[in-house]
DNA sequence: TACCAGGAGAAAA
DNA sequence: TTTTCTCATGGT
């Protein structure tokens, strides 16, 4: 699949005007990006933050505190985030792993493949939680396509929605040149806009992007 | 009560 | 290879 560049490019635009800079990722360090990248796994980011809070006020924001908490200290904490067993198994890998690396510093001296690689062959670490960990911990131009990407895409008529994850990704960055900034810029002002517009009502009345749907006069399914 | 919200992995078809 | 199911909570 082909994705048109100035499309793109003027939707990126658009969006960076009508919402303003995202400044993402909502995080204070590089390691709580990584941790709310599992946390925000299908769930809202409210419920996630919780999560984050609560680890936070429990000391266990860095590598080192995470692998030595115990599982159950873990769930309880996540719980508010939903999957809390799953996410705290994993969670716990992650920063035992991390610590086992030499920490976060360390795996940044990888290439951007190996680096995505090795986040892949974590449990639990799939495309889009690594593409999330690569783009905004560790500033790889990676495009992180999610629910939000997708469904964006879809209202705006350039694609089914049911393409797999990778060929959407494979499209964009094949569109737009590889610079860590704007895919960051531009996930953050995707999940912005689906927030604010483009529910699933017939019409997106005031949306910045109907000039940019393929659908007759700005109708949108889904 | 039912559905939805920024996934991933295992099992089944 | 693709589809289905499971994991769980909180808001609407």
């Amino acid at each position: 699949m082909e994705l048109d560049r100035g499309a793109l490019e003027g939707v990126y635009a658009a969006l960076l005007t009508h919402h303003g800079p995202q400044g993402w990722w909502p995080a204070e360090s590089d390691f709580e990006v990584v941790v709310g990248a599992v946390l925000i796994q299908r769930t809202a980011w409210r419920n996630a933050e919780q999560g984050l809070a609560a680890l936070r006020a429990a000391g266990l924001l860095t590598a080192d505190a995470l692998a030595a908490s115990s599982a159950r200290r873990i769930e309880a904490l996540v719980r508010p985030a939903g999957f809390y067993r799953q996410k705290a198994a994993r969670l716990s890998a992650v920063a035992r792993w991390l610590v086992a690396r030499g920490g976060l510093a360390r795996l940044a001296e990888l290439a951007d493949d190996e680096l995505e690689a090795a986040w892949l062959a974590l449990p639990g670490i799939g495309p889009e939680t690594a593409a999330v960990i690569c783009l905004y911990a560790f500033g790889r131009p990676l495009f992180v396509v999610d629910a939000y990407a997708r469904r964006t895409f879809a209202r705006l008529g350039w694609i089914g929605g049911d393409e797999p994850g990778p060929t959407l990704r494979r499209a964009c960055e094949q569109a737009l040149d590889a610079n860590a900034a704007t895919y960051n810029e531009y996930h953050a002002l995707i999940v912005a806009h689906a927030k604010t517009h483009c529910r699933p009502t017939p019409r997106c009345a005031g949306c910045p992007l109907l000039r940019y749907c393929a659908h007759p006069a700005g109708t949108a399914s889904r």
